[in-house]
RNA sequence: GGUCCCUUCGUCUAUCGGUUAGGACACUAGAUUUUCAUUCUAGGAAGAGCGGUUCGACUCCGCUAGGGACUGCCA
């Protein structure tokens, strides 16, 4: 249903943010699905920095846009291109527009559009300007800004991709400011013609420019240009159903890096959000660009799902190359402050691999790890000194003897030797088993014995438990 | 206030006029067990309300209610 001048071109898709903060999760959402529809079609995808208000763009919210894209795997086609550099592009429509009668120069003060705003929405009807019949004050240097000239009946459909046909009523559109008193252009003067100009197929983006697309698409009819066809994404809401904000935990995408989310996992969990392929839950970049289409993406917004995410990544840790997440998980203990020795890092790696399966995200690993890096003598916590009683110790003396006698130091053959052990002292593995955990761990959180011994290798694990035993004694 | 959008289990969703309304996460119970977790099994859980259209409506239409967006010389 997309419009028929644009249909035969190539897909050109685009992200198009304002760098005035933090990249919310919503934009990333737009990305990916703009980043899938030019992938499954084979189109090119790009990014516009929505920069014309310069009081409030900064460079560094540009660079977080350009790393939280990087970051996301979605990066553009192209250099992006800086909105704010095409000004004289923009007024140089403008004037074109002022010259065919599609704008007009509006001698307004801010009071008085105050005044005239205060009314119009009284009345109920749309903002118009004294001066869009009038001749241009006599006195040439007063201050003006450009209008756009409104039709002032009939309607403009947009055949939404994600909503169906909109309709809005031209009378109830305002005749908006192209051009500030100072020069500059508009946002919805420079969307225009930087999508026109950008060759822009396809504009994917938030729900809430739902009605800047009936007013871009007067803009681009005035302008004698063909419309790109339009497709307003749902928002992404809070888990109480309210727009998605700090409160809720993490909106920005930098944020949800921070937390230990990975790329991949985000992708996944994101394109489920609006977007889906009958039952399927988890799947690859290859499956979600062979699956993805705009038909499929819904209309109602979405709530954010922290369990549901941290499943998700759970999913992508565990299948996650060992020796990435390792070094992902030790810029986690760094960054907590611990140093990690050589020893320490083989340790990590052993670990990675035998606990990753209980972590949803980096964070959980990084705490699911802390224990091999810890340094002997480990102080012993409460509830372990409790366990080591006179017969445990005496069988932990023992267990250590038997282990050493392990030719090889890897978990199966060490859980065997621990059940085995249980049998030759009459007992069951409980009798000793969390008294072994806490001396082993020094009361972090550690995986079942047997991969606690192996992560730790031989001689870290019986050194901890001869450590133990001479510290009770 | 006005314009526009939205409404299936707690959450994300499937369904595209005829189904015991399916799946995933979460939850509950049981099994497993050296903590937590994992794993396995079982279970509860939904069409906002009211009217139409139709032989038949979750699906189409209208109204109501509830959410949301926009209503800037912000984007």
């Amino acid at each position: 249903m997309s419009d028929p001048s644009s249909a035969d071109r190539p897909v050109v898709t685009r992200i198009a943010p304002s760098p005035t903060g933090q990249m919310h999760i919503g934009t990333a959402r737009a990305a990916l699905f703009n980043w899938l529809y030019a992938r499954h079609t084979g189109g090119t995808f790009l990014l516009r920095i929505e920069d014309t208000d310069r009081e409030r763009s900064t460079e560094g919210a540009v660079q977080t846009i350009l790393d939280g894209l990087s970051w996301l795997g979605l990066e553009p086609d192209a250099e992006p291109v800086y909105q704010h550099a095409r000004a004289e592009r923009h007024r140089e429509m403008v004037e074109k527009l002022l010259e065919t009668g599609g704008a007009y120069r509006c001698y307004m003060t801010v009071e008085e559009v105050a005044e005239e705003r205060e009314r119009a929405r009284a009345q109920g009807r749309a903002i118009r300007s004294i001066w869009r019949d009038r001749e241009a004050p006599s006195r040439t240097n007063a201050p003006f800004v450009v209008r756009f000239r409104g039709p002032l009946e009939g309607e403009t459909i947009v055949n939404d991709l994600v909503k169906g046909p909109v309709t809005f009523a031209n009378a109830n559109m305002d005749d908006l400011v192209l051009l500030r008193s100072d020069g500059s252009p508009t946002y919805n003067l420079a969307v225009v013609v930087d999508d026109h100009d950008m060759g822009i197929t396809h504009v994917l983006r938030g729900d809430d420019h739902l009605s800047n697309a009936g007013r871009q698409s007067l803009i681009f009819e005035a302008l004698g240009w063909a419309k790109p066809a339009f497709g307003h994404l749902p928002m992404i809401h809070g888990p109480d159903g309210a727009k998605l904000s700090k409160r809720h935990g993490a909106q920005a995408v930098g944020e949800f890096a921070e937390m230990g989310y990975l790329p991949e996992a985000m992708r996944n969990y994101l394109a489920r959000l609006g977007w889906g392929h009958g039952d399927d839950e988890l799947f690859s970049d290859v499956q979600a660009i062979a699956w993805f289409d705009i038909k499929d993406v819904g209309s109602a917004p979405a709530r954010l799902d922290w369990a549901k995410l941290g499943h998700v990544n759970n999913h992508y840790i565990r299948g996650a190359d060992d020796a990435r997440l390792a070094a992902l998980v030790g810029d986690i203990h760094a960054g907590r402050g611990l140093v990690i020795h050589e020893a320490g890092r083989a340790a990590m790696d052993r670990a990675i691999p035998l606990v990753k399966e209980g972590a949803k995200t980096l964070l959980d690993l990084a705490d699911l790890t802390v224990f091999v890096l810890k340094i002997r003598p480990l102080a012993l916590d409460e509830k372990t000194l409790k366990l080591l009683d006179e017969t445990t110790c005496g069988r932990l003396g023992r267990l250590g003897v038997r282990l050493d006698d392990e030719p090889e130091w890897i978990a199966a053959p060490l859980s065997k030797a621990l059940q085995d052990f249980a049998e030759s002292e009459g007992v069951g593995l409980g009798k000793f088993g969390p008294a072994l955990r806490g001396v082993l761990s020094g009361g972090a959180t550690a995986p079942d014995l047997a991969s606690a011994l192996e992560a730790l290798g031989r001689e870290e694990s019986l050194g901890r438990i001869a450590d133990a035993l001479s510290q009770v004694q």
